[in-house]
RNA sequence: GCCGACUUAGCUCAGUUGGCAGAGCAUCUGUUUUGUAAACAGGAGGUCGAAGGUUCGAAUCCUUUAGUCGGCACCA
């Protein structure tokens, strides 16, 4: 086991395991240092703000003003990290009155801030390196030599302390490991992230594409693409029906003034499309939630307590107006369609109903094969309620009422404040993006709200009325997200029950093969399979190349020998081996995939 | 929305100090009838994102604008 020293901002040393987690930060941590010390000297004035190490490497922030840096200049940037990193470098820790520490940086807000922040009773800690000193915060190494792997990747602009009413810095990202071949796998990953990012092989295989000239975050779904959202819409909608939902369709278009009793107007506007002025003093609005709707399918009926649970359910399209950075290929849009859903309950029906939920979830989850994310508990941000609904007592109990749910259940999850929906608190799937972003998914989300804004109620064993709880949830997210979620995950090699294409036919001769091949693209269609024949003139190895690079799971080759044999030659996407068998055969292996969702 | 970079044929990309807009793949036409990852030949295809400006002359320089990408902020 390696060992490297670490030197903490109260200044204690100790030995920690390099490859452990905290030595890995602590290398990320000393980089991000060097980094700042190598800005420092190669950029006369320059200001910096903090030096960090991120879950993913490290950065340091700098004002843009004065000095910008370029991408060509982060070549220079390595090799002033690296005259840093000498044999003998050592980062020591000093301790100064904050006065003097301040008169060092007097013309930089940032570096003057974050000693105001980090000092103690008038005494500041330091960490130097050569003639550069900045606030000692997270650990550090103590010898510096060991920094010979990084990598300075790339400039992006972030706001100072991460507030978009701050000004923006220029933010320079790194990584860095302690062995060669770990920083080579890391560039390499990051390549390989891009690879399968949803946007390239939506690309590649024709799955979707965006058109800025008809509108920004507008997908149009080419064939291939809504033959995969189809497969998920009718997975959803069965699935749900069968666990109790109420499928229905609502209208995209609402009056204004539902928005406004929602709450929605009034807490969610600049996210909403403007509304359409009809002239005649009605103003529509394009929803950008399903709640309201569901809300009036409820409100349609005297409602019983026999009937609760209600759950009401759609794929319904939305329209929220999101700001033009944040669009991002189907992962960000402006018109989406969400496996929405809302349950009416009783105050006694709440826990019972989650969990019921979430069990469905975790079902949904499987039969897709998804296995990578983690619940988050989202909370109101106590230090800023005006964002919310107001109401204490609501918000403690749904809050309490969705972690005793969890631990019922003995789930792992963890709590973040602040990310709550304006009217309830929420739990969230968190999944990552090919490129490494956190996303949510799925959610279920507790709401005492609006069913008093609409003034809902049942009426009760007793005769009287009460008001019911929504739930809303979200099991496979929007169209657009879950696709593209989906694409990344599989890198567009979709196990067959979700492949737009699953089995391509290819005949050895035209003239001799192709009524065989015609007849059994016949049978494999009446199976409900997707299939076609490829009776292009080419030659057979550019069509099975053709037939790998768009990821299609089954080619069969079909001439002489097939026909003789009534067979087929079954060749699987990423694999070279060939296996001749009976139609019957084939058939049965491609049904059972169809209905176990298997990938093989 | 903010910071930076980018935008050339359906796709991926060249295009030098401002001087006639290019390649590969795809598409189309022929020839070729093929047994497991790209047959051969020929043709067609672009107001260089858009609008203004500088210049004898702009894909190239300047301004504005839209979009895309990487981040930040915001979120399904």
């Amino acid at each position: 086991m390696a060992e490297v020293q670490v030197l903490a901002s109260d200044g204690s040393v100790k030995k920690i395991d390099r490859d452990s987690k905290e030595g890995l930060q602590a290398l990320r941590q000393t980089t991000a240092l060097l980094l700042a010390a190598a800005l420092h000297q190669q950029f006369d004035g320059i200001r910096l703000g903090a030096d960090v190490a991120s879950d993913d490497g490290f950065y340091v922030d700098s004002d843009k003003d004065d000095v910008q840096v370029s991408a060509d200049e982060l070549g220079q940037l390595e090799d002033g990290i690296k005259k840093f990193a000498k044999d003998d470098a050592k980062i020591e820790r000093v301790e100064v009155p904050l006065a003097d520490a301040l008169a060092e940086v007097k013309n930089d807000p940032y570096q003057s801030e974050l000693l105001k922040t980090a000092a103690d009773n008038d005494k500041v800690a330091l960490f130097k390196v050569g003639d550069f000193a900045t606030v000692a915060t997270e650990d550090v190494l103590c010898y510096v030599d060991v920094v010979k792997n990084f990598k300075v990747l790339s400039v992006a602009g972030a706001y100072w302390q991460g507030k978009s009413s701050n000004p923006m810095l220029q933010r320079i990202y790194g990584t860095v490991f302690y062995k060669k071949d770990a920083l080579e796998d890391d560039l390499k990953a990051r390549q390989e992230a891009r690879e399968r990012d949803h946007r390239v092989i939506g690309n590649d295989l024709d799955l979707f594409f965006v058109d800025p000239k008809v509108g920004a975050g507008l997908p149009y779904w080419m064939p291939k693409g809504a033959t995969i959202r189809r497969v998920i819409e009718r997975y959803i909608i069965d699935k749900e029906v069968a666990n109790g939902y109420k499928h229905v369709y609502t209208p995209i278009l609402m009056n204004l003034d539902v928005y406004k009793t929602s709450g929605h107007w009034q807490h969610y506007r600049e996210d909403m499309f403007p509304p359409m002025d009809m002239g005649d003093g009605e103003q529509l609005e394009l929803r950008p939630m399903n709640c309201p709707s569901h809300i009036q399918i409820y409100k349609h009926h005297i409602r019983s307590y026999r009937e609760l649970p209600l759950r009401i359910a759609e794929l319904g399209m939305m329209h929220r107006y999101e700001k033009s950075g944040a669009l991002s290929g189907l992962q960000r849009v402006r018109e989406m369609t969400l496996n929405d859903g809302h349950t009416f309950v009783a105050p006694s029906q709440i826990l019972d109903e989650f969990k019921s939920i979430l069990q469905l979830m975790i079902e949904v989850y499987h039969d897709f094969d998804i296995n990578d994310y983690s619940f988050r508990l989202s909370y109101r941000d106590p230090k800023n309620t005006d964002k919310y609904f107001d109401d204490d007592e609501m918000w403690n109990n749904a809050q309490t009422m969705l972690k005793q749910a969890m631990d019922d259940m003995g789930l792992d999850y963890y709590e973040a404040e602040g990310e709550a929906a304006f009217y309830g608190p929420k739990l969230d799937v968190q999944t990552k993006t090919a490129l490494g972003n956190d996303e949510t998914l799925s959610t279920i989300q507790l709401d005492f709200m609006l069913p008093k804004q609409f003034d809902l109620h049942y009426i009760g064993e007793d005769g009287q009325e009460h008001r019911p709880i929504m739930i809303h949830r979200g099991l496979v997210s929007t169209m657009e997200r879950f696709t593209a979620y989906l694409t990344e995950m599989y890198k567009g090699a979709f196990p067959t029950w979700l492949s737009p294409e699953q089995v391509k036919i290819i005949p050895v001769r035209e003239d001799l093969h192709a009524d065989y091949a015609e007849d059994l693209r016949k049978e494999l269609a009446a199976a409900g399979i997707r299939v076609s024949v490829d009776h292009r003139n080419e030659k057979m190895g550019y069509k099975i190349r053709e037939a790998q690079t768009q990821k299609v799971p089954y080619t069969l080759v079909v001439g002489d020998n097939e026909v003789k044999d009534s067979g087929v030659t079954v060749r699987k996407y990423g694999e070279e081996k060939q296996v001749s068998k009976s139609k019957q055969d084939f058939l049965d292996e491609i049904l059972g995939d169809l209905s176990s969702y298997s990938r093989e």
